[in-house]
RNA sequence: GCGGGCGUGGUGGAAUGGUAGACACACCGGACUUAAAAUCCGGAGGGAGUAUUCCCGUGCGGGUUCGAGUCCCGCCGCCCGCACCA
């Protein structure tokens, strides 16, 4: 037996018809033992799996089959996230029907996730392009139409006039339209929305308690919602045209307002507006503004520019004084009011701007230590600290006490019979636009009646199913232009009506899938029951990409289905993880061509690495490392690794390279070295049983000191693996189970000598092994786990329970530093008193003849660590 | 510009303020073999020395400490996110 491999190829798929027969991995909601939620962001059903989903989803399975064997009854799922564009293009360059297409990819995907034997209760697949779950997220957008928590309104997309089509923004590169190739428009549609913006605060404040997230995501999720505190503040119009009297705008920075030298409106500014329809200059400049608008990468270069209006206001502080009206570029509509003070003096934008202009540029913060009379600004704004000066009653106070001066001024005077200045936050994140002018997509369950107006689909009538018998030989929205689909008559008067065409955000679906996947196949939405015990997931696993929308967008949606009635709960994920991305070396032939590592064969020549052609034998250039990408061709497809090393060398090598949360450099050579791993574990293994049936009926003699040794360092090793995997510090507990691995080979090959005590150590280490890989190399630890004679499944068996006596040494050995130094070390009784180990050190010999006569002016002993003496 | 992270051998990376480089990959040497592969044993941060051993060493410069890769201050470099947000 000891002569035969391993054979992944022959007994991985064994194990997963093992696992799948005997549904090891079904997961019973009514099941008594603690709940535990591990999850993996589901994937886009492209048709293969790519090396990102072999990492995202070995870590995932790794936590799912630990904490199975702790005990837990583990929840580990997996769906598809299957509505989407990508199978909108498939049918317009392949004339492929969408649904067939995604559901083709589906089942392909499957297979390949199958084959590398994660631990996932199948009987949970959910598939967001599925009436079966969209019509619960159709009957959830009515609750939430109904609790006021989705509004319509008017709102900007990108237009491609000759695709007839809106266009997502990375659809857009340089302005135009990524298939038609034609400049892009600005048009305004009436769209749904998830007034999101209203829980603002509560995102931003709940996430102090997210204290298993990342701290990345968490400050990304801040600066996305982007709170800022200020004051709105309104100036009084010197002439009052056009029916406004006054002009609002919003400043964090009221402590300034003695610098205030211009006002600036945006060009959305509805005074902007009024103000250009009988002025064609200013409605020219407001056109241009619009189209550098939409060259989002010029904005940053771009000059600050502007244009003079007529209007004046009153400075709200200075007796007298009035300050120009801009129209300005760099004024955003949709934050704040749309309109600025401008301070030159200190704010940068304001200061390019007024130097053009030529503006006034006078400071009023004044740096510390900086002579007031002097103290001038070039084309640096001074934004830091410092005392308000030229400022009549802010003079003298700092910043802080001086935007508090300014608010209770301001608030208590009045315009227009409102308090001149109001505190006001503000922030950067605005509501979620949920409509999509896309077919293959959920569709928002809404009917337009010319009588009674928009009106939702009675909840009997759910779903509305998306047709698909389809036609994309229009351009535009195929739903749209769907013969009868959206021709239907008015529930409330019977009418003839019209279907809403919009479809749903894609992050609707994944915003709640997480808690369908408690109850799949109910038909409400969520059991709350259920959910509320699964929810939150307990672990969370993803791509930092989508670090922001998808789990913002699931943090409102949990809220708003708890509003709804649908949950008990805010947020839906107690521990999150971000994992890094998977790299390899890029190739290029020496006419510049990308080569694929499957190309390429390599030599090593005089301790140089280098890489030919297969075929030509042409010399390669091997390039930086990359993330895997199409365009470079440097990536390896999972199926051809899984064929070849079979899916535990894989898995084990993507989590022994990297620490998980950092990039991770795949490499031929280090799965070679994780498939070479398990054979030695294999050949340990049965080394190990061919030892005992060698030694049946040898005496067991009493535990030597050899043995307790062994003991010692399997113990240790299934308390840090465990310690580790629950830290997902999965490159350590692969590193812990290499020195231990290491620990039980040289102990077998001294065991002939002299069975007993030693062999039933060996024994009791290997068993303990296979259990310490068998969340990272399932198949593998099946296999062995049977050649140990065992005859349950090790998916099934609870993890080495430690005994704690074996965790303690009961001598230690310190190191001796002389000097900080390391220059000895010495073994002593654990928990000597000080005094003695003092004296003990001081009475080495070589410790003497370090010191030459030179007496110790101090001994540190920091007990069972270490020992310094200072001379 | 703002925010976050990271700099340790040839490489990926270990190291509660306490022996820097665990473990692996690559490399070199040896054993086995007709040979190769596989496997096993051994070596290895740099420098000096036959050697016991000594000196230097965690991006750079300071500081705190008996002791700093780790903590503090100031630089340099790289990566990521956001960005005309008033």
């Amino acid at each position: 037996m000891s002569g035969e491999r391993y054979n992944p190829r022959e007994m991985e798929p064994r194990w997963q018809k093992v696992w799948a027969d005997r549904q090891s991995f079904v997961t019973r909601n009514d099941d008594p033992r603690e709940p535990y939620y591990v999850l993996e962001m589901f994937p886009y059903p492209s048709g293969r799996i790519h090396m990102g989903h072999v990492r995202n989803y070995t870590l995932g399975d790794v936590v799912a089959r630990f904490q199975r064997a702790k005990g837990k009854n583990v929840l580990h799922p997996m769906g598809w996230d299957a509505f989407g564009l990508p199978a909108e293009n498939a049918a317009l360059e392949r004339k492929l029907n969408p649904g067939a297409w995604t559901r083709q990819n589906i089942a392909a995907m499957k297979k390949q996730l199958q084959s590398m034997g994660l631990s996932i209760d199948w009987t949970r697949e959910i598939s967001t392009c599925e009436p079966d779950y969209y019509r619960h997220q159709q009957s959830m957008f009515i609750d939430m139409l109904e609790a006021g928590l989705i509004t319509r309104k008017k709102s900007k997309v990108n237009w491609d006039p000759v695709d007839m089509t809106v266009l997502a923004n990375e659809q857009v590169i340089d302005g135009r339209g990524w298939r038609s190739g034609v400049p892009v428009e600005q048009r305004e549609l009436t769209q749904w929305f998830f007034k999101i913006s209203e829980y603002a605060e509560d995102l931003l404040s709940a996430l102090d308690g997210l204290t298993e997230w990342p701290d990345k995501v968490r400050t990304m999720q801040r600066n996305w919602i982007g709170k800022s505190e200020g004051l709105r503040l309104r100036f009084e119009l010197v002439d009052s045209p056009l029916h406004a009297s006054n002009i609002e705008v919003f400043t964090t920075r009221p402590d300034t307002i003695f610098g205030a030298s211009f006002i600036a409106l945006s060009p959305d500014h509805p005074l902007t507006t009024a103000l250009a329809a009988d002025n064609p200059a200013l409605s020219e400049f407001v056109a241009e503004c619009r189209r550098m608008g939409t060259a989002t990468q010029a904005i940053e270069t771009a000059e600050k520019r502007g244009y003079k209006t007529p209007l004046m206001v009153k400075h709200p502080a200075v007796e007298g004084a009035v300050l120009p009206v801009y129209v300005a570029n760099f004024v955003l509509m949709d934050y704040g009011t749309g309109a600025i003070f401008g301070c030159p003096a200190h704010d940068q934008r304001d200061l390019d701007f007024a130097r053009k202009y030529d503006l006034a540029v006078k400071p009023v913060v004044l740096p510390p230590g900086a002579d007031a009379a002097s103290f001038a600004v070039d084309d640096i704004a001074y934004t830091d600290t410092g005392t308000i000066f030229h400022s009549g009653f802010l003079d003298g106070l700092s910043i802080e006490d001086a935007k508090k001066a300014a608010a209770a001024h301001f608030a208590a005077r009045s315009v227009d019979g409102q308090p001149q200045g109001q505190i006001e936050v503000n922030y950067r994140l605005r509501d979620w636009g949920l409509s999509r002018q896309r077919y293959w997509g959920a569709p928002i369950p809404m009917i337009h009646c010319e009588v009674c107006g928009t009106i939702p689909v009675p909840k009997k009538d759910l779903p509305v199913v998306l047709p698909e018998d389809v036609s994309f030989d229009k351009p535009g929205n195929a739903l749209d232009h769907h013969p009868s689909w959206k021709h239907v008559q008015c529930p409330q008067c019977g009418a003839p009506a019209q279907r809403e065409t919009d479809t749903m955000d894609t992050f609707v679906d994944s915003s709640w899938y997480f808690a369908r996947f408690t109850a799949p196949h109910a038909d409400t939405p969520t059991i709350p029951a259920i959910a509320n015990r699964w929810l939150p997931v307990d672990q969370y696993i993803g791509g930092v990409e989508h670090a922001i929308l998808h789990l913002l967008y699931s943090r409102f949606f949990t809220r708003a289905m708890k509003a709804t009635g649908h949950v008990g709960l805010e947020e839906p994920f107690k521990g999150m993880f971000t994992q890094g991305m998977v790299t390899h070396e890029t190739y290029k032939s020496e006419d510049g061509r990308w080569l694929s590592p499957e190309e390429v064969r390599f030599e090593t020549l005089e301790g140089q690495r280098q890489a030919f052609e297969i075929g030509s034998d042409s010399l390669v250039r091997i390039g930086p490392v990359e993330k895997i990408s199409k365009s470079k061709r440097n990536g390896t497809d999972p199926d051809d690794i899984l064929k070849v090393y079979g899916a535990d060398a894989a898995r084990w090598f993507i989590l022994s390279d990297s620490p998980p949360e950092r990039d991770v450099e795949w490499t031929e050579a280090g799965v070679e070295g994780a498939s070479r791993f398990q054979q030695r574990i294999w050949r340990l293994v049965s080394d190990t049983v061919e030892l005992t049936a060698r030694s049946a009926g040898t005496a067991r003699m009493a535990a030597d000191a050899e043995a307790t040794a062994l003991r010692k360092i399997v113990h240790r090793a299934v308390h840090n693996v465990a310690a580790d995997i629950d830290g997902l510090r999965f490159n350590r507990a692969v590193a812990q189970i290499y020195e231990l691995t290491n620990a039980l080979i040289r102990s077998a090959g001294l065991v002939t000598a002299s069975p007993g005590a030693r062999l039933a150590a060996l024994e009791e280490g290997v068993t303990c092994l296979v259990q310490l890989i068998a969340p990272m190399m399932p198949h593998l630890a099946e296999t062995c786990w049977s050649v140990l004679g065992k005859h349950e499944l090790v998916a099934d068996v609870l993890w080495p329970a430690v005994d704690p006596a074996l965790l303690v040494d009961d001598e230690v050995t310190l190191p001796i530093q002389i000097n900080g130094k390391r220059r000895s070390e010495i073994t002593v009784a654990k928990g000597l008193p000080s005094a003695e180990v003092e004296q003990r050190v001081l009475s080495l010999d070589e410790i003497i003849r370090i010191l030459d006569g030179k007496a110790a002016k101090k001994i540190v002993v920091v007990p069972d660590r270490i020992v310094n003496v200072v001379v």
